[in-house]
DNA sequence: TTAGGGTTAG
C-alpha cells in the first residue's frame, strides 16, 4: 500500500522542464560534472525585470545582481563600464564562480590579464574554484604556476583553495603537498585536507588528519564534524561515529541540520538504520537531503518497504518533491523486491522531469532492470547512455549474468577492454560466474591470470569464484590447488570445494572435506548440505545421504529447503526404489518444483519405469517451464519400449509448443583451440583418421559397425537412420579426435551440450579401458571421469 | 570583498 501511494507523486509530478539544461551545456560538456552547477540561480540570458535595492556605485550594482542570480544583467553592466577597477573584475569572477559559471569565470580571468589588470589574492581563490568546478586540471596547474610566479602561493586563502581543488580533481597527493608546504594552516586548511581524504575514499587518512588537527590545538567545527562522519562511514567505524555523535550532543552543532544529516547517513552506512531512524524522527525540520539520506539508509540495509513508506511520508507530511537523488536512492529498493512497475514509474518520472541523461541515475536504472529480470530494458538504458563509467559497465555485465545471459556478459566484457577503463574487483566478481557457466578452460585460465595481475587473488570472495570456475571447466586439480593455497577460507570456500568434487562424482572426497571443515571450526550452512547431498547422489552414497539429510535439522538446526529435497529425490531414485521416491515427493512439506519432478523423471528413465515417468512428466508440463528436456527423455523411453505412436505424439506436442530438440554437440580443447563435433560430423580436416580410429575402437569394444569413412554419398534414409544411432554420436568422434591429438599422459577432455547417452557412456568406459587413457566427459549435469573401464558417476547420472 | 559543507549507482 505504501509503495503504491509513494508512487503517486512519480505519476503526476508535472511535465518535462526544458529550460534547466541551457547553462550546463555551455559550462561543460560533461553532464555529470555539471549536476552541481546546473540549476543556477538564474538563466544566464534571462531578461527578467529587476527589483533590487538601490546601489550607490556601478560596482555595487553588479555585486547585487550577481548575488541575486541576475548574472546576465550583471555582465551587461560590467561590459558597459568605461573604466574598471581591479575590484570589479574580482566581483564578476567571484559572482560567476559562485553561480556555477566556471568556464565564464575563467574567461573573465584571462580577459582581465590580457587587459593588464593584476589578479590578486582575492582573485585567485575564485579562479582556483572555477578550475575545480570545471574539472580542468590543465587550467588549475596553469593558474598554480602563475600564482607561484607572482608570489601568491604563500597566501592562506590561496593555499586552502588549492588543497580543495586538487582534492576535488582526485589528486590527493598534490593536495597533501600544498597542505604540507603551506607556511600557516588554519581550521579551513585542516578541514579542506580532511574533506579531501574523504572525497577520495581515504577514510583512515582523514581520521589521522582529524586527530592531528586536534593535537595542534584546533577545535573541530561543523565542517570538520561533517567530514569526519563521512570518514566513519567509509571505514564503517560505528563506535567512532557514536563518539562523534556524543561530541555533537555536547556541542553547539546538535541542531545543525547538515550535521544531523551526516549522522543519519553515517548510521545508515554503518549498518545501524535503527539508530538513523531514531535520530531522524527527532529532527523537527526535515529537508529533502535528510529525507534522501533516510531513504538511502533503508535501501542499503535491506528495508525496501520502509524505504517506500519513507518516500510517501516525505511527500505527504513535508510536501516535498522527489529529486534526482531521491530517485537514485529509491531504485535499489525496487531492485531488492523486484518491483518492476515501481522502477519503471521512476524511470518515466525521471524522463518527464528532465533528470535524464544522468550517469548515476541511468546506472541505477540498469541495475534495477537487471535485478528485476529485465536485462533487455537494462541494455536499452545502457546503450542510450551518452556517458558511461566503470560502474555502468559493471552494472550491465551483472545484469546479464544475473539473468543467465552468460555469452552476452562475456561479449560485453570483451568490449570493455576496448574502452579506456580498467576492470576492477567488482567487474571480476560479476564476470567469474559467467566463465564458470560457459566453462571454457582456456578463457578461464586467462581471466585467472588477470585476477593475479590485479592482485585480487587474496580476496576470499574472488578465489571462491575461481575455484568453482575451474571445477566447472573440468580442471578439478587446479581448483583444489587454489583452494589449498587460500589463506583465509570461509564457509563458502568449503562449500565450493565440496561442490567441486560433487560435480566430478568424487563423493568420498566431499565427505572427507566436510569432516576437515568441521575440524577447522567452520559451521556448515544450508548450502554446505546441498553440496554434500549432491556428492552423495553423484557417488551413489545412499545411506550417507539419508544420514546427512536427517542430521541437518537434528544436529545443525537447518531446515531442509527445496534444493535439499531435490537431492534426496536423486538419491532415492538412484537406489532404484522408485515408489519410495514417488511417495517422498508427494509427502514432502514443500511444493515440488519442476526440478524435483525432473529428478523423478530421470530416475524413472534410468530404471525404465514408464508409468512413474509419465506421472512426473505430467507434473512438469503442467508447471509451464521449458519442457524440451522432459519431452526428449520421455520420447526416448517410448522409443526404447517400441511405443512409436507415443513417440510421434510427443513429437507433435513439441512442434505444437514450438520446441526443438537441441542437436547434440561435443567439443575438445587442444593447444588452446576448440574443436567442435556434431553427430555424424565429417567436416573436420582429419575426418578419415577420426573415423578409422572410431572403427578400430568400435571393433575393440565389441560394437561391430560398418564405417566407410570416405564414402560421402549415401542414401538419405541410411543417413537418417545413422543419425539416431549412437555409434556416430558427437561425443565418440570427439573422443577419437582427442585420442589422436592429445599427448599421451594427459586425459582426453570432452564437453557435451546435453547429457551423455547410455550407449556412449558404456562405450567411453570400454575405450578408456582398452586404450589405458583417462577420458573426461563433461555433460549438462556433471563430469564423468572414465578410467580403467569405470566411471566416477558409478553409472548413474 | 577572498577559502572548506550534508544525500548519488555494483
Amino acid at each position: 500500500m505504501a509503495a503504491i501511494l509513494a508512487l503517486s507523486y512519480f505519476h503526476y509530478a508535472g511535465s518535462v522542464d526544458t529550460t534547466r539544461r541551457t547553462i550546463s551545456a555551455k559550462t561543460s560538456q560533461n553532464h555529470y560534472l555539471t549536476t552541481k552547477q546546473t540549476a543556477p540561480k538564474s538563466a544566464l540570458f534571462s531578461r527578467k525585470k529587476l527589483k533590487l535595492p538601490n546601489a550607490s556605485t556601478r560596482e555595487e550594482a553588479i555585486l547585487l545582481r550577481l548575488k541575486s542570480g541576475f548574472t546576465e544583467d550583471a555582465l551587461h553592466l560590467f561590459e558597459n563600464m568605461n573604466t574598471r577597477d581591479p575590484s570589479v573584475w574580482n566581483v564578476v569572477i567571484r559572482g560567476l564562480t559562485t553561480n556555477g559559471y566556471f568556464q565564464h569565470a575563467l574567461e573573465v580571468y584571462y580577459r582581465m590579464r590580457s587587459e593588464g589588470i593584476r589578479a590578486d589574492n582575492y582573485t585567485y581563490p575564485f579562479v582556483i574554484k572555477a578550475c575545480a568546478g570545471s574539472f580542468s586540471l590543465v587550467e588549475g596547474q596553469k593558474v598554480h604556476s602563475r600564482l607561484i610566479k607572482v608570489g601568491f602561493d604563500l597566501d592562506i586563502y590561496v593555499c586552502n583553495s588549492l588543497v580543495a581543488m586538487y582534492a576535488k580533481l582526485g589528486l590527493i597527493g598534490l593536495a597533501e603537498r600544498v597542505f604540507e608546504e603551506q607556511p600557516v594552516r588554519d581550521l579551513v586548511s585542516w578541514n579542506s585536507m580532511i574533506r579531501g581524504f574523504v572525497s577520495v575514499g581515504e577514510g583512515w587518512n582523514a581520521l589521522l588528519c582529524f586527530r592531528e588537527m586536534q593535537e595542534v590545538g584546533l577545535r573541530p567545527d561543523r565542517f570538520s564534524i561533517i567530514s569526519i562522519l563521512g570518514a566513519c562511514s567509509l571505514e564503517c567505524l560505528l563506535r567512532y561515529g557514536k563518539e562523534i555523535h556524543v561530541q555533537v550532543i555536547r556541542s553547539r552543532f546538535e541542531l545543525d541540520v547538515m550535521v544531523q544529516t551526516s549522522l543519519v547517513d553515517m548510521y545508515g552506512k554503518c549498518g545501524r538504520v535503527d539508530y538513523a531512524e531514531t535520530l531522524f524522527e527527532r529532527i523537527y525540520q526535515k529537508n529533502i537531503v535528510l529525507w534522501n539520506a533516510m531513504i538511502a539508509g533503508y535501501s542499503r540495509n535491506g528495508k525496501p518497504v520502509e524505504s517506500f513508506a519513507c518516500l510517501k511520508k516525505m511527500q505527504e507530511e513535508d510536501k516535498l518533491n522527489p529529486d534526482i537523488i531521491t530517485a537514485i536512492n529509491f531504485l535499489p529498493s525496487c531492485a531488492q523486491i523486484g518491483a518492476l512497475l515501481q522502477g519503471k514509474t521512476i524511470h518515466g518520472f525521471a524522463l518527464r522531469k528532465g533528470f535524464l541523461p544522468h550517469l548515476v541515475l541511468e546506472t541505477a536504472l540498469v541495475d534495477m532492470y537487471g535485478k528485476c529480470g529485465e536485462q533487455k530494458l537494462a541494455r536499452k538504458v545502457f546503450s542510450n547512455m551518452s556517458e558511461r563509467n566503470l560502474v555502468s559497465w559493471n552494472a550491465m555485465i551483472a545484469a546479464y549474468v544475473q539473468n543467465g545471459h552468460n555469452r552476452e556478459a562475456l561479449e560485453l566484457f570483451e568490449e570493455l577492454w576496448k574502452e579506456p577503463l580498467n576492470p576492477d574487483a567488482t567487474t571480476i566478481t560479476s564476470i567469474l560466474p559467467a566463465y564458470a557457466e560457459v566453462a571454457l578452460l582456456r578463457e578461464s585460465t586467462q581471466i585467472h591470470g588477470y585476477v593475479a595481475k590485479l592482485n585480487l587473488s587474496s580476496s576470499t570472495f574472488i578465489s571462491n569464484s575461481i575455484v568453482y570456475m575451474y571445477a566447472k571447466c573440468g580442471d578439478l586439480q587446479t581448483a583444489r590447488g587454489i583452494f589449498d593455497g587460500m589463506v583465509y577460507k570461509d564457509v563458502i570456500s568449503w562449500n565450493t570445494i565440496i561442490m567441486a568434487y560433487a560435480i566430478h562424482g568424487f563423493g568420498a572426497n566431499s565427505v572427507k572435506l566436510f569432516s576437515e571443515m568441521k575440524e577447522e571450526g567452520i559451521k556448515p550452512n544450508a548450502s554446505t548440505f546441498v553440496s554434500l547431498l549432491l556428492s552423495c547422489s553423484a557417488s551413489g552414497m545412499i545411506d550417507e545421504g539419508w544420514e546427512y539429510f536427517t542430521s541437518m535439522e537434528k544436529d545443525y538446526g537447518i531446515y531442509p529447503g527445496i534444493e535439499h529435497y531435490g537431492c534426496m529425490v536423486d538419491i532415492l531414485g538412484r537406489s532404484g526404489n522408485l515408489d519410495l521416491a514417488k511417495r517422498f515427493v508427494s509427502e514432502m512439506p514443500l511444493v515440488p518444483t519442476a526440478r524435483i519432478w525432473g529428478s523423478l523423471l530421470a530416475a524413472s528413465r534410468h530404471h525404465r519405469n514408464i508409468e512413474i515417468a509419465e506421472h512426473a512428466a505430467k507434473h512438469i508440463t503442467s508447471l509451464g517451464h521449458d519442457n524440451t528436456g522432459c519431452y526428449v527423455l520421455l520420447s526416448n523411453m517410448y522409443a526404447e519400449a517400441g511405443r512409436w505412436g507415443d513417440v510421434e505424439r510427443i513429437k507433435f506436442q513439441m512442434a505444437k509448443e514450438g520446441l526443438e530438440k537441441s542437436p547434440g554437440c561435443s567439443t575438445v580443447e587442444n593447444n588452446n583451440k576448440i574443436y567442435k563435433f556434431i553427430n555424424l560430423d565429417k567436416s573436420h580436416m582429419n575426418t578419415d583418421m577420426i573415423y578409422d580410429v572410431l572403427s578400430i575402437m568400435s571393433r575393440k569394444i565389441g560394437e561391430d559397425i560398418y564405417i566407410n569413412s570416405v564414402s560421402k554419398l549415401r542414401p538419405l534414409d541410411v543417413i537418417r537412420k545413422r543419425s539416431t544411432s549412437p555409434e556416430f554420436h558427437s561425443v565418440r568422434l570427439a573422443i577419437c579426435f582427442g585420442l589422436i591429438q592429445v599427448s599421451l599422459g594427459s586425459p582426453v577432455f570432452v564437453r557435451k551440450n546435453v547429457r551423455i547417452c547410455e550407449a556412449c557412456h558404456s562405450a567411453a568406459k570400454k575405450i578408456a579401458e582398452n586404450t589405458g587413457r583417462e577420458i573426461v566427459v563433461g555433460d549438462q549435469k556433471m563430469y564423468h571421469h572414465f578410467r580403467n573401464g569405470r566411471c566416477s558417476c558409478g553409472d548413474y547420472w
